[in-house]
DNA sequence: TTAGGGTTAG
């Protein structure tokens, strides 16, 4: 069918070292093999062939790259790739002029993953003589090797030689073009060319759909699959799975599933993944769960999609007993998997530097650390596990970091109260890499953390002077808690007012969490008025506007925002502390008395109480119930879960040993005081975790500065 | 021989 042509001579020498292949029963013709190729249904079919292939037509071209496609569409891209090699390394070998031989040699090479080999080929294309003209199957998968470089400077070059030869308004092409722009953030250029075109494919509309979705534009994404839908242009299984990631809303997740029954495409597993995944960030992780149940050919994606939605929904344990029962089936997790585990261990309250390390042993042992993402996703949750020491030393071990990288480690140290180091870091990454707005909020929080007002408000300034990025809420968020920190709350109130853009609930409760410190009637009220109307439902800002009531002696106010809080409906998540001991974690819920120890506990607290009031310590009632005697009012402080936790890990651990726990609100302000002293009478060091950053105890003090 | 698509670290 093709004709036999000379370019592979460099194969025949190939072949003379490899092992001889298996002979088949087919046919001789490339015809017969190449249907043979694309039809093949596994590897174990497709290697064989390849085997026959270079045997019998080394140097048939189309059925390299046919090969190559394959191979790449069975999940191995780069295995063909030796197949195409000899005419990439010199394409001298290559028909001059003829388009078809040149399109076949870049399709093959960005089908096996050698993106920057295609568009190498693809320039000498260009040169007169020696390459050929390019036509409307060449600039398809140039344009997409463009997108998967991120090279869009050669993506807008290739889009003026198509307009040149006039190829820009081929549907090929021009969906192509939309799909680039849209992964080069160039939304505006995508949606004119989308908007130009009188006539449009499900894949214009898709590629369309997903720049949306590719530049944070969901709500946009959904509403032009909408009007798609209205256009009467039938979804197909790509559409379905560029429009899913941007469901947020669940009566949206249940609809699109339907949609999804309707046409069709509910059994395919990479749908099912898919739907899967949409579920779980709708918050529905029992659908997610059903259907993972339900999915009878379950592939690695599965298994890591539904790690992922139990560490999105705070289901460590879970999470971590799939990761053991896919190791357990022989399954070989890979990079999504690990970096699912990793991320629940990094946020859940009942994950330990224990499982940390353990992830990290496993990825050590799978090789998998070697990937930049693990690897960054492993310091992180050292970081969160709270040991900085750990983290740091891979840190500095790494043969590459990247912008995540220097970010992580920062925040690290800012959440650990560690500033000055945070600091040192970013002046050395400065030199490195361009920061971004990410980078900046771990630098702000970690300024306003150590209390560095000076150098938070140096960096808050070259933020946008030296690096042109403009301030986001969160940026201002920091600055408010700086300021807060120092006590200038009516600076802080006119910083807010100068705000250019609108503050939102994070830079109000900033200042909440002020006046929590330095209590101030007029700005209590300013701040409170705004966050419940931005954000009526957190319950936390309900209890700290009624703990800096009571605080300023305002009894009536405090317990009105109590009842506002039921009338509301607003739900109080309840606190707890959890601590791991023996590798086992113990979970304690204020006056739990659910512990095998509790009554030891209790004794050993009130001991503990009397010691650290000889200290100094003097229990503060603000954070206690109001609407009880004084005396009930210091009973219920010694039942919060933090000093139930201290006390359970001070009488099982050796007395040398740190004490490690984890509340999952903020810490009670009483609780931290009483920790003080802990540490201080008892020589330990204490160190907790709560929903906003580390406290490290230590003789007396705590590394927060008591801001927190 | 052509286009669009899933799980992914701060």
């Amino acid at each position: 069918m093709f004709p036999r042509s000379t370019v592979f001579r460099a194969l025949h020498q190939w072949r003379s070292n490899a092992a001889g292949p298996p002979s088949l029963p087919l046919p001789p013709e490339p015809s017969s093999f190449a249907t043979a190729v694309r039809s093949s249904a596994s590897l174990r079919v497709l290697k064989p062939l390849h085997a026959a292939v270079l045997r019998h037509h080394p140097d048939d071209l189309v059925l390299s790259v046919a090969l190559a496609c394959r191979y790449s569409q069975l999940g191995l891209p780069r295995a063909g790739l030796s197949l195409l090699s000899p005419a990439a390394a010199d394409p001298s070998l290559l028909p001059a002029g003829d388009t078809f031989f040149w399109n076949l040699l870049v399709r093959g090479l960005v089908e096996s993953g050698a993106h920057d080999r295609a568009l190498a080929l693809y320039r000498q294309m260009r040169e007169p003589r020696r390459g050929a003209q390019p036509n409307n199957f060449t600039f398809p998968p140039v344009l997409k090797a463009c997108s998967y470089l991120g090279d869009f400077e050669e993506g807008v070059k290739v889009h003026d030689d198509a307009a040149e030869l006039g190829y820009d308004s081929d549907i090929f092409v021009r969906n192509s073009l939309i799909a680039m722009y849209g992964k080069s953030g160039a939304l505006d250029t995508a949606k004119r060319l989308f908007d130009e075109m009188p006539d449009r494919s499900v894949v214009t509309w898709t590629a369309m759909i997903g720049a949306f979705a590719h530049n944070g534009h969901p709500e946009d994404a959904l509403a032009l699959f909408l009007q798609m839908l209205e256009e009467r242009v039938r979804p197909n299984r790509a559409t379905f799975l560029t429009v899913m990631p941007c469901v947020i809303r669940c009566h949206d997740a249940d609809d699109l599933h339907k949609l999804i029954i309707r046409y069709h495409l509910e059994s395919e597993v990479i749908v099912q993944n898919a739907i899967m995944g949409m579920y779980s960030r709708c918050g529905k992780i029992e659908q997610a769960q059903k259907l993972f149940d339900g999915i009878v050919e379950k592939d690695l994606a599965s298994w890591s999609s539904m790690i992922e939605a139990y560490a999105r929904a705070d289901m460590f344990e879970e999470a971590m007993k799939l990761f053991r029962n896919m190791k357990l089936l022989e399954l070989v997790p890979d990079r999504v998997t690990l970096l699912g585990v990793t991320r629940g261990c990094s946020n859940s309250t009942v994950a330990s530097l224990r499982h940390a390390r353990l992830i990290h042993g496993f990825a050590i042992r799978s090789l998998l650390i070697e990937d930049l993402m693990v690897e960054t996703a492993v310091i992180d949750s050292y970081v969160r596990r709270g040991s900085l020491s750990s983290a740091r030393r891979i840190f500095d071990q790494m043969r590459e970091k990247n912008l995540v990288t220097w970010s992580t480690m920062i925040s690290g140290y800012g959440m650990h109260g560690r500033g000055v180091e945070a600091l040192e870091l970013f002046n050395r990454m400065k030199c490195l890499m361009k920061p971004d707005h990410i980078t900046f909020v771990s630098v702000l929080s970690a300024c306003s953390h150590a209390g560095l007002i000076v150098e938070g408000w140096q960096c808050f300034n070259s933020m946008t002077t030296e690096f042109g990025i403009v301030a986001r809420a969160e940026h201002y968020a920091c600055m408010v808690d700086l300021l807060g920190r120092a006590g200038q709350l009516e600076k802080a109130r006119e910083f807010i007012e100068k705000m250019p853009i609108k503050p939102d609930s994070s830079v109000w409760g900033s200042l909440l969490g002020a006046c929590r410190i330095h209590p101030d009637a007029n700005i209590t009220e300013l701040a409170a008025t705004s966050l419940f109307e931005l954000d009526p439902q957190n319950s936390g800002r309900y209890i700290l506007l009624s703990n800096i009531y009571t605080s300023l002696g305002k009894i009536e106010e405090a317990h009105s925002i109590r009842v506002l809080m039921r009338k509301r409906g607003v739900k109080k998540i309840a606190g707890y502390t959890v601590i791991e001991l023996n590798n086992k974690l113990y979970k304690f819920l204020v006056g739990d008395c659910s512990n095998l120890q509790s009554d030891l506990i209790y004794r050993e607290l009130e001991r503990l109480m009397d010691r650290i009031k000889e200290a100094g310590y003097v229990p503060n009632t603000n954070f206690a119930l109001h609407d009880v005697e004084e005396e009930t009012k210091v009973k219920s402080l010694y039942m919060h879960s933090e000093k139930l936790a201290i006390v359970f890990g001070l009488i099982n651990t050796r007395p040398e040993s740190t004490i490690r726990i984890h509340k999952n609100l903020r810490v009670c302000g009483d609780c931290h005081t009483a920790t003080k002293f802990i540490s201080k009478v008892t020589k330990r060091k204490i160190v907790m975790r709560d929903s906003r950053r580390f406290h490290h105890f230590s003789d007396g003090e705590c590394s927060c500065g008591d801001y927190w």
